[in-house]
Formats: structure tokens, sequence, C-alpha cells
DNA sequence: GGTCGGGCATAACAGCGTTACATCTATAAC
DNA sequence: GTTATAGATGTAACGCTGTTATGCCCGACC
């Protein structure tokens, strides 16, 4: 899934043991377990195959954000409309955060920083640039449908994407999963009255209230 | 400053030559810097006076963010209202991001976990909950004035802090300094904007454009 | 059949946070 | 004034991290 193997699926490919094991290791153990001994020990090789493949941890980190960014990216361009003169828009936001809940590692590395010394690089900024041309583009079909009254879409989606990060990042770092079992948890309440207050606010038109 | 020292003011002071030496090598070199070599070697001391006077990496780090989050609470304290319904509370968010900017690598630090395997312990979100306070207070006042709709005060508190995170995390992680000068940036009209989108968003009675 | 090159393991390096041990100093007790 | 005790400090080491120099081995090519 994550590495397109070559022609026969029974060989042995180091490159993609290597990422598979990253990412479960991400995924099983956090953050703080991704390092390259243990990485290679899952991956069954030496530490060497991580620098024969991806030339050190930085590039297995670049390759565990280029997945991620897909992933997350193909979440947001599945979202489901909801019924509101944003629609595609909110739903984008709610299946941001729905993804980001969901892949709680993933989310921590690719946009709270978690590995200390990495600096993306530009491939990696442009899969990320993906997932914000996604918002973009529906802000601009909001503003042709006159529904918003601000001129520079960039700036309108900015505004949505530095809400719902920051909202998620604070939910994500405050860790309390705590299942409360069907009853809307904090967290939620918040985003989805800070994301209607929002609407509200960037529609030409404000509406009622309920 | 960040320590009180004790009688004699000329006698030396291991801890608060620590406490110094960390703040100003965090505001200097940044985070990535913060090691408990480095450190000792600044404050003229082994390595050893970090875990005599703070146990280690970990409280040092502590007593960095008890120092960060009085700062940041001060300057919440200080902020000039707007004018605007919402007054004091917009006031406090545009005094968030002011500080935030400038004090980036004590941001990344507090809010941004810049300091990897850091937990915050009991008495550092309680600090971080005093400035948490005063956006709450504004919020219930806000309400009390009948100009916010929304019964929740947490709920309402946390939809601005969310959005104010979001979008000064984003700017700090992008860094981009590039002083414009006095020209808006992106970024600070993002901000503006989306301030202004939310508050609309939340009162109970929607004004004008502009 | 010989040569070449790439994937890989071993072992080492520097740097990190941390700590066991010895030393040294300053204060308290007599 | 001498001794005793407790705490602060320096040295050197441990285990961990990312990284790399060295050499082996095996398959491809001529």
């Amino acid at each position: 899934m994550s590495s397109a193997r070559k022609a026969a699926p029974s060989i042995p490919d180091t490159r993609a043991d290597i990422l598979d094991a990253a990412l479960a290791i991400l995924q099983e153990d956090g953050h703080a377990s991704l390092t390259v001994r243990h990485v290679a020990t899952r991956a069954g090789c030496s530490t060497i195959g991580v620098y024969t493949w991806f030339g050190g941890k930085d590039g297995l980190v670049d390759a565990i954000l280029l997945d991620g960014f897909q992933r997350f990216a193909d979440a947001l361009a599945r979202a489901r409309p909801r019924k509101s003169p944003l629609g595609v828009l909110l739903g984008q936001a709610v299946a941001y955060r729905r993804w980001a809940l969901d892949n709680r590692a993933s989310y921590e590395v690719m946009f709270m920083g978690a590995v200390p010394g990495h600096g993306a690089s530009d491939e990696i900024q442009l899969a990320g640039l993906i997932a914000y041309e996604l918002l973009r583009n529906e802000v601009v079909a909001a503003r042709q449908r006159g529904v918003i009254h601000e001129d520079d879409a960039d700036v309108v989606a900015m505004a949505m994407w530095g809400l719902v990060h920051g909202l998620v990042s604070i939910e994500i770092a405050s860790a309390e999963p705590k299942g409360l079992a069907g009853q809307k948890s904090f967290h939620q309440r918040s985003f989805e009255v800070a994301l209607t207050a929002l609407e509200r606010g960037l529609l030409t038109e404000a509406p009622k209230h309920r």
C-alpha cells in the first residue's frame, strides 16, 4: 500500500519492509519509538538498510510524511458535504478532524512536529499543499456562489485551516480518549460551535441561530 | 528575574545561573540547542548542577515553562481592549499573537511540544490554566452582557483559543519573518479576518460588514 | 572465469540524558 | 579550635540516539 513493489510480489523488498515497519511502529508505539534501530530490527535488517534506501532517518520520515499526506488528502477528497451554505467546506473540516483523531501518530508527525530535528523537504511541502488546495478550491467555489464576502480565498482558507488545526491539535495534545460512549465530548462540541460560528461570520448574510 | 535570589545579591546562585543560561540559549539559539551539557557550560558549572537544582532536564524545562507561562499570562492581562462588542476578548487574542511572535522559542516549547519527551507536570498545567482563565473570564463577562449567544463559556473560550493557537502555530512554523516593512503580512490579514468572522458568528446579533 | 558494483552486517564514532563515585566545602557541634 | 556531617560539585562512565567506515558477499556483465 505504502510503496509500489516491483513485479514479483514474493521477492523480499527491503525498502517496503522498512517503510511498513516504520508505519507499524508509529501506529502501535507512537513517534517516540520511531528509532532507526527499532525500525531496522522490526524490518528484519540492520540499521544500514535505512541509510541504503532512505538516506537516513530524515528520508524515512519524509517517506512516512508522503504516505500520510496522501492518505490525508484522500480522506479530505472523500469528505461528504454538510447541509449548509458552505457544504463541502464544512464536510472537509469534519473529515479533517476525523482523520486526525483516527491517525493521531501520523498527525503529530505531519502537523505537530513530533519528530525533533525534521524540517519538511520541498516534496513534502508540495504533498501538504495538495490537501490545502482541496480546501481552497471549495472556498473559491463558495465565493463564486456569492456565499462568502471575503475576497481573498487564501485568507479564508487559512482561517478555516487554522481553526481546525488549532482545535484538533489541542484535542490530540490533551489526550483523553476516554471513550465517552456516545455522549459528545467537550472537544467535539467546541469544534462544532467554533466551526458554525466561523461559517456564520464568513457568510454574506448571517443566518438566524439554530 | 526568573528566580528570587537569596539575601546577598553578589553570591553566585547556581540555580539562577542555570535557569538564566537556559533561557538565554533558548532565546538565542532555539530549542534544538537546549542540551544539558550546553546549558551547564554556559552557566559555568558541570552537568550535575542541572540535576542538583532541577532534578534533570525535565525539571529545567518545567522551570522554563513556568517562567514562560507567567510572562505569557502577564502579557494577556495587560492586553488593551479593541473597539468591538467583544472588546477585551479580542484584545487578548491580539496580545496572544503578539507575544507568541515576540517569543517564538518559548511559544514552541510551551504550546508546540518542541522539547521531545516532555510531558507537562500538574504544576505547569496549572500555570497554563491561569492564562486560560483570563480568556474565560472575558467570555463569561460577554455572556452576562448578552453579547454572546452560546451558553457554555468553556466551549466559546476553547473556540477562540483554538483559532488563535492554530493560526499562530502555523505562522510560527512557516517561519518567514521577512520583515515586510509595514505591509500587513498574509498571516496577519488571515488572523484579523478569522477573528472578526468568529466574533461575528458568536454574537447574538450579527453586525453589518465593515 | 574474472571483474565490478551494490546491498548488507559489524563495529565504531560523537552526541544525548543520566548517574555512581569520589572530592571538596561550608556549616554545626562540642 | 577541632571534628563531624551534610550537601554541592567534578569526573568518568552507562545506555541510548543517529550516523558511518570498513569489509564481506553475491549477482550481473564481458
